[in-house]
DNA sequence: CATGTTTGTTAGTAAACCTTACGAACGGAA
DNA sequence: TTCCGTTCGTAAGGTTTACTAACAAACATG
């Protein structure tokens, strides 16, 4: 018996195509190739494109063409090295032609919003106080905080991204967000309806680990914790967001941690890893700690152990996430003067000694470098993914 | 400021491209959905294809004359349906045509091999005694039962599918598998040098996630979590495997569960899961409880509180990966004497009881229904997936 | 028996890529 | 200075793919 003509190696690239194909797919496709690369390196000219993509020149300066066109390319003069043959015209994304909006809805009592441009910095921000409101009156301060920010770009605005607390599904519709009194609002339909742009909203944590992903550069499956009001994570595996059955993925802040019971939680149950991580929860047993503290020392050690159990705790959930997805890179994202200290050194440790060793001995928890803005810009990064294909 | 000329949604088809697209490309995608189609549903006309993916029926008609021309896809007579019209021409795929050739190499004794057909069914089987037989000779027993199994086919091959315990890369190159004594072997290669067929090596837990998925018919992510002489689990999302950044992802058994300590493991830790739950372990305790019981009724119970205890323990460290990842579809595989009854029963109880019943609530346990044959039916799919791209 | 319906095929068109070829612009050598 | 090789970008023509339009074959029905 022996192989066939019939068996042919697929390619990953191929692999299970949902829908048919057609000529004008190819087209998409190397066009976003294409603005890919340009987003990414910038400063390249069509030649230098052909021999990265495989293209050929011809190919390229059709796709160049068009893109300049729609002003999202432009020529930059000629590049000034001196080499023989006739020098190459440099181009790049019109990185000031557009601009993108986007909203935080996570803080707890504060709405925020900002100006970004292409590259995900931020021009401008503005916020709004959410003095309490829920439902539809939560639903018109998102709306007026909006438009006070689309008025305030400069440029042609690519699109709004929006990063929602709570459970939001693939069509922007926020399943369920108790904080801001929430359920099956099509948040995403109706602001688009309002504006007339594209919108994008997606969950806090996930719009997060987007961020850190695109501008924290590695390529490595991300896990990132965000701890604030809550806890919550964002996952993404090969470079796509892990979004869960029910759109539910990342919502650890219930699971309960260890077999020795720990604090009642809100939800009822006792030891879920918010009733020990949430930020109200950490500051309130700190400063009640440090009260009762006879003088600094004591007040620094107790919070010094408050601060490693919990992360103690957070290590306990992580490990068999880790082990199970073969985890390399946890990032956190909240308040630095908590996290980032006693809390994730207890973090890694314990990781490290309820894994495998030979297999997470890599591993990396750090801090977010984003900081404040990260579900902001990870907003953004959800515009240029879905209105350019970049990120 | 509005929208813009430049902003067009980019569909989740195209998003990130990482290769220039060209026409061939179309056609194989093509390809591949039509076989998809036929593979799944079977008997179906041209005009039913062309109605299904959406093509053209000139198409259609094209891509099948390609696919008849390599044997893959035959008519079947005419349909009989009364209908007004040109009766149709029923076409599948030839199922008989070809045959696929697989090995599991993850017993602790034994080799089993097996040819299967198109669909899945296992023809005929085989099995050889690994007598502890280690680094070389392991890789000579597992050439040698893949030479017999192959003489067995009685029609030509379409591949060769191998699932192995161990760390295996997505090149076949088993990294490390401690049983058969194997660092850094590239199975798949030398198998495929010495065959002459195209050959596909993965882990035996993926193995078997893949033929949960591709015969079991439900379309959620799953985590299958095999149960034998160590503790492996096989993860499934959105249809595609995660094999994590080292290809280590579902090696979940040397993660401790639980912060009351527990049994000592060969790892070094204390209370790893596989130290609870592992068949060698479970055999020896329920052995020792039942030889220590003073009659049948206190060995019936001690049995039910080891089990139980030990399900407990699996539902511990699933509870947070199936918050994390919002997962709905739990499958075991192994003894079913140990994990069909108190077992499972306590893991689903206890992941319950830890995680937020909201999102939880329609959670899904329960054992496989491939039996025995799991890995071995889990590597066809491998082939058939890298082959036809059908599954 | 005529009519309408469905199937599968033939012929010609549009879109996307490719190959080949060429002018333009530069550095370096005769 | 002049010539030559190199590199860049563009133009012209060919190939692959899927599409539209049209048609013959085969059936049910009034």
């Amino acid at each position: 018996m022996t192989a066939t003509g019939a068996s042919r190696m697929i390619q990953d690239r191929a692999l299970r195509p949902t829908a048919k194909g057609l000529p004008e797919h190819i087209r998409l496709n190397n066009r976003i190739l294409v603005l890919q690369l340009l987003y990414r390196a910038g400063l390249q000219s069509r030649a230098d494109l052909a021999r990265e993509t495989g293209l050929t020149r011809v190919t390229i300066s059709d796709l160049i063409s068009e893109l300049m066109g729609e002003n999202l390319v432009i020529e930059l003069g000629q590049r000034q090295e001196s080499r023989p043959g006739k020098p190459a015209t440099l181009l790049d994304i019109n990185r000031v032609a557009f601009q993108i909006v986007t909203l935080d809805l996570s803080g707890h009592t504060r709405l925020r919003g900002a100006v970004l441009s292409l590259d995900g910095a931020v021009l401008s921000s503005s916020g709004l106080e959410l003095s309490g409101a829920r439902g539809e009156a939560a639903f018109n301060k998102v709306a007026e905080l909006l438009s006070q920010v689309i008025a305030s770009a400069t440029a042609p605005i690519l699109g709004v991204g929006i990063g929602s607390p709570g459970i939001v599904d693939r069509a922007g519709v926020v399943r369920n967000a108790p904080n801001l009194g929430w359920r099956d609002e099509p948040l995403q339909t109706r602001l688009q309806d309002i504006t007339g742009l594209p919108v994008r909203v997606v969950n806090d944590a996930n719009a997060a680990v987007l961020a850190e992903h695109s501008f924290g550069g590695a390529d490595h499956d991300l896990l990132l914790v965000k701890v604030g009001h809550g806890v919550g994570a964002g996952l993404l595996i090969g470079s796509r967001a892990i979004l869960g059955e029910r759109f539910a993925a990342g919502e650890i802040g219930h699971v309960v941690v260890g077999t020795d019971d720990g604090p009642l939680c809100a939800c009822g149950k006792s030891g879920c890893l918010e009733a020990w991580l949430s930020v109200p929860r950490l500051t309130s047993a700190i400063q009640a700690a440090t009260a009762a503290a006879a003088n600094a020392a004591d007040a620094e050690l107790a919070t010094h152990q408050i601060l490693t159990e919990a992360g103690r705790r957070l290590g306990i959930i992580l490990a068999p996430i880790v082990g199970a997805l073969n985890l390399l890179e946890i990032v956190l994202s909240g308040p630095p003067e908590l996290l980032d200290g006693p809390l994730s050194t207890a973090t890694t440790q314990t990781i490290l000694s309820r894994t495998m060793a030979t297999e997470t001995g890599d591993l990396t928890l750090r801090m977010t470098e984003q900081g404040q803005d990260i579900v902001l810009r990870g907003a953004a990064v959800m515009v240029l993914s879905a209105q350019l294909g970049v990120s």
